[in-house]
DNA sequence: TTGTAAGCGTTATCAG
DNA sequence: CTGATAACGCTTACAA
């Protein structure tokens, strides 16, 4: 099957390969008769469109990227299932990346989408990423979007939750249960996220009197163990107490894995809330309560804004914050 | 910054255009001193090589393509991180598509992936795949990897887990454990998987003398609601049955619930064995004793694989398989 | 060692 | 409504 070209299929039909390539793209008026023939011609020859040819012609591709430092991530697994179905409805093809968090990595990604006419991108940037490499990009002038993690440049549109709201939500909910000794585990020291969302914990024990407690605040890797480490050292040290905010759900796992080493029973004897409402948060016994970021959403939403761009929409860059909700369940026990 | 060309660079460092794309591409021998030139030339004029027509040219790109059903289960989202990783040392873009088991959808992207020239593709299929897609897909020669979910076609690559073997490792556990009555619940009945999964299972029973009670062996979704239901249906109807395997840990975690509802010790009255070792198995209590499969690891070799196809490797197709471990937890209590 | 030039398969412009 | 034809930017014989 040596594979036929538009030209074939244009002899085959007798028409041109002008006429042919308009009725696979539905452009100009071509009447109804040849467009018969000329799709008949495409059935019997069994031809393949070619996209690398129409590409280089357009000068431009229908492929996106997407770098991610994380895709292990469920959150981030959500995410992407979400830009994935929202880039297949616009006939557009995902390229996927996953730095974690190597600058390097991330800077090959990105000149390989260029390399490809790349339409656009979608990206969470690694954490160590240099102002130059968003200099960089912006020269390009190619659609680029920001999500989850911002950036220090209005120039780029974002897509993300806010984060400080979320752990208001989460914090208020521990206060109104009757907690006052409330920890905030998890995240990493420079990470501009982490810092939104201890302001929202913080912010909100200080507008209802409670102290802060330098000590009850301790930063970790986003995973398990990590969590679980943490948590065990923690609640040993300060055991009054009753309750800890996580920095996000993965890390709240591992926190109850500690506490039941430690005899605690969460929902009981200490109140737990994680962030990011990933699925395993509802499969856990007790059910986290969590504060949800609707991962899936923030995928379409940049998806959907990347659409736009690409198709010329010159608006000023956008951020676009999606409101977080407390989804409760077992783990911070239930009120009367 | 309009965009520059092979021939601009030419121009610029005074050599042809021929002699850009050898020093680019490392081919032929090109002197030390018109080499540096090209290159200070590259530098220059800031100039961007355009992967597209290069995959004109070659009619082959070097991007390939990975559909999965459902990019949300952690095992998958571990396995696009091995994928992901290979394909970056090999310098091929990564194609990502989300079936969702629609069949429809599955074949949009496959066709993407022809009109893309792309160079390979690393298939999980959806479960309703007609016979008729890897007809045509054979017909395509494009290297093409199956993972995990295995195809009734010996003409595919396969890389996967041991399912038999998996599930021999978990009877014999339960055997040497000292039980007789093991029950085995989950799975679609028309899954290969599933038959393979409980072909060990039940020649483990024979080996060791054991009966088969074709009662205790219920099919259900992969859901732990499913499995709840199907466990308490199953341990009211036949309450000799000490142990169960379990299709999925997902099932198990169900199971569990079931389990407890009716007064059941996990790990003391019943012996519990999950298939996966997802996150979860070890945040419940008791831990879930379960089967795992280096997901990460598969990914890997089927990148490899693919990778060597593409070089021409014309070995007969190759199944992999990835042999499975038993991860012991709390579940089925402990010996001795 | 390097240059010339003919494609790769599509699209868009301009006639007819 | 349809046809002829010149790009798009790179690779690779074949020449020099």
């Amino acid at each position: 099957m040596t594979s036929m070209t538009l030209a074939d299929v244009a002899a085959h039909a007798g028409v041109s390969t002008a006429t042919v390539s308009m009725v696979l793209r539905n452009r100009g008026r071509i009447s109804t008769a040849t467009r018969q023939r000329v799709l008949a011609a495409i059935d019997t020859l069994g031809y393949v469109y070619n996209q690398t040819a129409a590409n280089l012609r357009n000068r431009r591709s229908n492929q996106i990227g997407l770098l991610l430092h994380d895709i292990t991530n469920p959150f981030y697994a959500e995410m992407t299932a979400g830009l994935s179905q929202e880039m297949e409805r616009h006939d557009l093809m995902l390229f996927l990346a996953n730095s974690e968090e190597s600058v390097p990595r991330q800077q090959k990604f990105v000149e390989s989408l260029l390399q490809h006419s790349a339409g656009g991108m979608v990206l969470c940037a690694a954490r160590q990423t240099p102002p130059l490499f968003f200099e960089v990009l912006k020269r390009r002038n190619i659609p680029a979007i920001m999500v989850v993690r911002p950036v220090n440049d209005a120039c780029f549109d974002f897509v993300g939750t806010d984060n400080f709201l979320g752990t208001q939500l989460a914090t208020r909910h521990l206060i109104a249960m009757g907690h006052r000794h409330i920890a905030f585990i998890g995240g990493a020291a420079a990470s501009a996220t982490r810092a939104q969302r201890l302001g929202g914990y913080t912010s909100t024990l200080l507008e209802n009197g409670l102290a802060i407690h330098p000590d009850w605040i301790v930063c970790c890797d986003a995973g398990q163990g990590a969590g679980r480490e943490a948590a065990a050292q923690l609640f040993r040290a300060h055991p009054a107490i009753t309750a800890a905010l996580c920095y996000q759900d993965v890390v709240a796992l591992g926190v109850m894995q500690a506490l039941r080493a430690l005899n605690l029973h969460v929902g009981r004897d200490v109140a737990l809330i994680g962030f990011d409402d990933i699925i395993e948060a509802s499969l856990v016994e007790p059910g986290l309560t969590t504060v949800s970021v609707a991962a899936r959403e923030i995928g379409r939403t940049a998806g959907g804004l990347l659409f736009s761009r690409m198709q010329g929409n010159d608006e000023p860059p956008k951020r676009i914050i999606l409101p977080p909700t407390l989804v409760i369940r077992g783990s911070c026990g239930f009120s009367g």
